[in-house]
Formats: structure tokens, sequence, C-alpha cells
DNA sequence: TAAGCTTCTGACTGAGCTTG
DNA sequence: CAAGCTCAGTCAGAAGCTTA
């Protein structure tokens, strides 16, 4: 027996068996950018089907080539050990996210047998599994040959081939189409096309019974729909254009091979990709990325769940991201011995969509149907509107996991007059939280405006978090994270359900910044935690689940005065009538009766303690909108800025003006009510502190009145008023004369 | 307690700048 | 050279506050 055959016999004995363990198995080489088809003589999986994610052991056979580099090609198999075979030995190596393979050890051929007999536990499929798995599982298995950055290095790897391909194909379909019938295709049609394709194109590499490999589209659209059944696909159309057809289909067969992805991979870019920016906005839609909801996911304890309760309920599912990522979850989860057919019947009994939309709805079925082939439909997304009736309320008793990204926007007034008394709250996130509470789940994820957790808009849904739940972690988001929206975005994770009052609550949040943004993206790494202990009893006031950054720092500052205790602070002069439009009225580059020197924009005009391009605004009370016309602008004043002046922590600067400056609302006014100088607060606020304070407080955009307000004054009683003011005097003047 | 007034905010919005 | 993207800055409408 060579070596080959007694590692096959030995993982057979480990429990890779039957399918699990793949001979001559083909993969594409996802790291190349073009098709590059690697066979490998042995590879073990976890799982079926066979995929990266569940890959666990390569066995090369030497021939000719050998080595690290020999075996780091095979590195997108996604297998984290290998093994390489000799006549008289196996060499065995740890596959690494960046680099070359690291070699182990050496087995003579002799000890074969007994090395697999020692390491039995450690290289079974379940513990290189789920040591693998990126989730955290209640006991962590930690496995010396296992490099955790390998799995999220590789799905990048594939996600974007995968986005590449497809949004290729995509292109070349359109353009074909309208060179033949001068329109663009319409974009439903063009949806179901390309989903037959691709249910095509896996069974076809995955060399599910059947003719899959033909080249006539029309025959693969039929035995598709004939496959899937006449209740799924027969009432609608696919795109009926021989030649567009022809082309997807031919682009898509011949792309490289999709043996070795995991098709819940496919699922994500599937919505991902095909949806197009105008479908977005008419439907709304804002969908989370997949590396969001498997996060997420990951995140939330579904093994603490008993296996025969975990079911998920996705309310506003659009298309149903979660429920894809649950779904891989829930596999994971499910002993390796169940079948396809057990999976798929426990799968679609436990994961619940609610969608009106009915395209949303659609591409939500076909996404789940890719991810779970090749079984059939049966999955439950029910079509209903959440905001009228009780049918959320209904679903909720039967849940135990709720994830949701609901719709940002607010109700319109036309909404609010059909729903009545069903919605309490302006803000539909708000509602479909609060709405979700009244049950509350085992367990909870959403997607929210940063606003909700950072401000006092929610604050009493928080509290009900921290009541209702032991375990909560947030994560708050930068922006662009969701691709077509630049709002900011916060996650709020809840677990470990119990009311009991006497509890201590942990609260962990994270912040992921501008410069973490792409780790973060590439491989959903967080920094480090903010984590507290509350106490529910104690806590009097609603509980937060918010940390800002730097928190030893205002905890410390905690008794000083505040910025609002020693000034007034008031937002420039508003107008009544556009300014857009009536510029020329309301502002003047010389003085004019009834118009105050000021300034109208804060770029290249307002820096620490120095501005200029001052400009002549109208003080007439017919224009005034708001009181601000009547503040004591004459008086001597700090002038800042409303919008901060970069993304960096550096975000304000204050101007000392004794000249009696007016200000627009871009600006933010600072009277002193003590015996503070002017100068002594432009100095506060040009330093570290306040900077600090806004940028931990802050969302991306402004510095505002409410924050400002709360900034702990430092050294409040030991500053010495008459040096920093001399001294702030003597730069300005320096930078005057440098003009 | 409700109406009216003020303040605050932004799944905005549009101009100008980069990028392919 | 247009299409996408970024960033500064509106302005309508909701939240919050005050007053009768």
């Amino acid at each position: 027996m060579n070596a080959l055959e007694s590692i096959h016999n030995e993982l057979n004995r480990l429990g890779y068996v039957d399918n699990l363990l793949q001979e001559d198995y083909v993969f594409d080489d996802a790291a190349a950018s073009e098709t590059r088809e690697l066979t490998i003589p042995l590879a073990a999986f976890a799982q079926w089907p066979p995929s990266y994610r569940n890959a666990c052991i390569g066995v090369l056979s030497a021939n000719g080539q050998s080595g690290p580099r020999h075996i780091s090609m095979y590195q997108t198999l996604g297998a984290p050990m290998f093994l390489e075979a000799f006549p008289d030995h196996v060499d065995r190596y740890r596959i690494e996210a960046t680099g070359e393979a690291v070699f182990l050890e050496s087995i003579p051929a002799r000890d074969i047998r007994q090395a697999f007999k020692l390491n039995k536990k450690k290289w079974s499929p379940e513990a290189i599994f789920r040591a693998k798995a990126i989730a955290k599982v209640s006991e962590p298995v930690q496995l010396d040959f296992v490099d955790i950055g390998l799995l999220p290095a590789l799905k990048g790897m594939i996600h974007a081939k995968l986005d590449r391909l497809l949004k290729d194909i995509l292109h070349e379909a359109v353009v074909s189409y309208k060179n033949i019938l001068g329109s663009k295709p319409e974009e439903t049609a063009l949806f179901r096309l390309v989903f037959r394709f691709l249910a095509a194109k896996i069974f076809n590499d995955r060399k599910h019974p059947g003719d899959w490999s033909t080249s006539e589209a029309n025959v693969i659209i039929d035995s598709v729909q004939k496959f899937y059944g006449p209740v799924e696909a027969g009432t609608q159309s696919v795109l009926d254009e021989p030649e567009t057809q022809k082309i997807v289909w031919d682009r898509l067969r011949g792309a490289f091979n999709f043996q070795n992805l995991s098709v819940e991979d496919l699922a994500f870019i599937y919505e991902n990709t095909l949806i197009r920016k105008e479908t977005r906005q008419q439907f709304g839609i804002h969908s989370t990325p997949s590396i969001i909801a498997e996060l997420m996911v990951d995140r939330l304890p579904f093994e603490l769940l008993p296996q025969e309760g975990r079911y998920v309920l996705e309310p506003c599912a659009g298309h149903g991201v979660f429920l894809v990522a649950s779904l891989r979850r829930l596999r994971e989860l499910l002993p390796v011995s169940w079948t396809d057919r057990q999976r798929h019947s426990y799968l679609k009994e436990r994961l619940t969509a609610i969608e009106l939309d009915t395209f949303a709805a659609e591409v939500c079925r076909l996404s789940l149907m890719l991810a779970d082939y090749p079984n059939k439909d049966g999955w439950q997304i029910i079509s209903e509107d959440i905001f009228r009736g009780d049918t959320l309320e209904r679903r909720l008793k039967r849940s135990r996991v709720v994830l949701c990204n609901p719709p940002f926007e607010d109700f319109t007034m036309a909404e609010r007059n059909r729903y009545g008394n069903n919605v309490q709250n302006v803000h539909k996130p708000y509602e479909v939280l609060r709405r979700v509470l009244e049950y509350p789940p085992d367990m909870l994820g959403f997607v929210l405006p940063k606003s909700a957790i950072m401000g006092e808009r929610y604050s009493d849904l928080q509290d009900r978090i921290a009541r209702n739940y032991k375990n909560i972690e947030t994560i708050a988001l930068p922006d662009r994270i969701f691709a077509f929206s630049d709002h900011e975005t916060m996650i709020v994770l809840a677990s470990e359900r119990d009311k009991s009052t006497r509890t201590a609550i942990s609260t962990k949040t994270f912040w992921v910044r501008e410069n973490d943004r792409l780790p973060f993206l590439e491989t959903a790494q967080l920094p480090e935690a903010i984590g507290k202990k509350v106490n529910r009893a104690s806590h009097t006031v609603p509980i937060s689940l918010w940390h800002p950054p730097l928190f030893e720092i205002w905890e410390y500052l905690k008794a000083n005065p505040r910025l609002k205790d020693i000034a007034e602070i008031h937002r420039g002069i508003e107008w009544n009538i556009p300014l857009t439009k009536s510029r020329d009225i309301l502002i003047s580059s010389d003085p004019k009766p009834g118009f105050k020197k000021g300034l109208a924009n804060v770029r290249e005009k307002i820096e620490p303690y120095y501005a200029l391009g001052f400009v002549y605004l109208n003080m007439d009370e017919q224009y005034k909108r708001t009181n601000a016309h009547l503040l004591p602008w004459d008086r001597p004043k700090v002038i800042v800025n409303r919008f901060i002046v970069s993304r960096s922590p550096w975000r304000i600067v204050a101007y000392p003006d004794s000249d009696g400056l007016v200000c627009r609302e871009n600006f933010v006014g600072i009277w002193p009510k003590t015996n503070m100088t002017i100068e002594v607060i432009s100095a506060l606020i040009n330093a570290p502190l306040v900077n600090a304070a806004l940028y931990a407080m802050e969302g991306k955009r402004l510095n505002r009145n409410v924050t400002l307000k709360q900034i702990p004054v430092p050294f409040s009683d030991t500053i010495d008023t008459e040096r920093v003011s001399s001294l702030v005097k003597q730069y300005a003047k320096l930078r005057f004369e440098f003009e």
C-alpha cells in the first residue's frame, strides 16, 4: 500500500466517508483573476455539498514538485491542513491566509497509522470544521494548524470573482438586448433568466444527474423550470430573447468551476450584483452587505438554543440576506451525518421572511433556493405589510431569533393615515423595534441608524433591551458600508434573555472607524470593545447601550462644569427665503444699510483664532426665520463651525470675535456667561479635549449644540485667564501679520 | 392640555471634483 | 469626457418647549 492509499484509509476511519472524501477533486483557483482549474488527488470535507467553507484536509502526492510553495498553490481549496505524500513519508503543512504554507512535521510511512490515531480528535471533520468557522461557538476549539484568517480571506476572493463575473455577464446581456430590440431589458425577467442559468451551472459543476452542459439555452431554461416545478416557475416569464439568452448561458457555461464555492455565497452575490440602483431606489431597498449579515449571525449564539427551537424571523426581509446567512449558520450547527433532505426540511421550517414587495420576495426565494441547492422550494415568505394588522405579532410569537434591517425613513403623512393607531412613532425603525420588543425573542439583531443608539430618540427602547437581555453588543459602523446609502449605521445584538431586575448585564460597544473600514469589509474584523457591566437594580435612569470611546476621561471629568455652564450656545441666523435663489438680497460683499459684517461660509474662512473673507449679512427682520437675529451679536463671543472641518478627530475650530460679527446657521456662536474670556473659551475649544469629545460622541457630519453643551470643561478653576488670553491675542496678531 | 412657536435634524441634495 | 463620488450646505418638517 502506498502512502496515498494509507492516508485514504485513515481519513475514512476519522469519519471522512463516502462523498466527504473526494478523489481527484477539481476546483477553481479563486486567487487567479481568470479561470484556472486545479485538481487535487484527495480532499476531505466536513459536509456535503463540498465547498471551501467545509474543506478540512487536502492531500497531494509529491511527483516532481513539492514543498511549501507547491502546497500554497492549492490554498483556495479552503482546507487549513495539507498532507503531502512521499513514497516513504508524509509531510504535514498549515495553510496561511497570506504567504506560503508552513511546514509542521514529517511523518515516516510506518508511523502514519499511529499519527492519525494520536490526532483522532484534532483531525476529525467536526473539530476542523468548528475550528475554521468564523463564528465563536460556545466552546472555542483551537487547533494550532488552523489559521482563522483563511476562511475570510478566501471568501473575499471568491465574492470578488463572482461579482466580477456576474457584472460582466449582466453588462453583455443588457448591451446585446439593446442592440437587438433597441431598449433595455425588463429587470425582473432578466433576473429570472440569470437565476435559471446559475442553477444550471451549479448542477453542471456539481455533476447533478441530467444534461446540464448543453449549449442550447432554451433547453436549459426548460430543464431548470421542470426541476423546480411548475408552481415556482410556471407563472413567471424569463427574458424572452434568444440571442441574449444564449450570451448569458455561453458566458456562464464557460466561466470558472463552481464546484468548490459555497452556494450561499452565490446567493449573496446574486442579489447584491443583480439589483441595480434604480430598482433599489424604487423599492426603498438598502440591502445589507453580506459581510454585515454574516457578522451579525455569527455573533449571535444560535448554538445556545435547542436545535429544534432555532426559529428565525426576518421582517422587512428584502432579499433575505439574514435568512441566507442564518441558513448557513443553522446548517453548520447540524450534525455532520444528516442528509440533504433532512437538512432542507429542517431549514425550511425554521426560516421565515416577511416582505411586501413581490419582486424582493421573489429574489429572496430564489436566493434561498440557490443557497440550499439542490432542494426545491417550500420557503416561508409571507407577502404582507407588517405595519398593517398583526402579522408581525403572530409570527413573533413563534420565533426565537429576529433579524432585521428595517427601512430607515419616516412614515409619510399618507402612510400614517393609512395605518392609524397601529403606528405610534413616525420613525419606521423605531416602530419595528418597538413591536418586536413587545414579544421579545430569545435573541435579536437589528441594523439601526446611528442616531438611534447615540442619541436620545430610542432611549426607552434601549432601556427595554437592557432589561430583557443580559448580553448586549452595539457596533457602530462608518458610512459607506451600505453601498447604497451614506447613512451611518449601528448594529444592535442582544441575547441571553432574562428579565430579573437584580441582574448585572454585560454591554459591549465596538466602534469601527473610518480607518478600520477596509479590514472590516474584507474580514469582518472588529476593533477592541469597550465593555461595561451594568446592574439593572441600581439604574434608575434609562440604561444606555452605547459607551463612547475614551470613557475613562469622561468618567474622570464627570463632576466638572459643562460648556453650557460657562457659556450661552446658539446657532447663527436663518432667513425665511431660500438662500440659493436670493443670495443677492441676503448677502453682500460690501457694507449696506441694514446689513452687518459677518461670515457666510466655513471653508477657508475660519481657522483657529483667525478668520477672513468677511461679507455683509442682511439683518432685516422681514427675512428672519428664527429669533437668532435678535441674539447679542455685538457682544464678544466665540464663533465655531457647525459642520465638521475634517473627517479626522480635529473637527471644530474656534475664532474669538470682539468685532460684532454675525454668522449664519452653518456657524455656532458661544457667548461667555462667567468671567471666562472669549480667548480662553476658544483655546479650550481648539484644544484636543473638545475635539475628542465631539469625535467620540458625534456622527460624521455635525457638531451639534446638544453635544457641545455637554462637553466638560477641564481645569475649570485653575486656568490662568490672563496668560491664556494674552497668548491667544499674541498668536492672532502674528497670524494676521503673516497673511 | 393643546396650540403655537422655536429649534433641530437629515436612507437630503446638488455642485464640483475625481476617475476610469 | 461622462459617470460616479464626495463634500458642503439647504430647507422642510418633526420634536421639543412654552404659554395660555
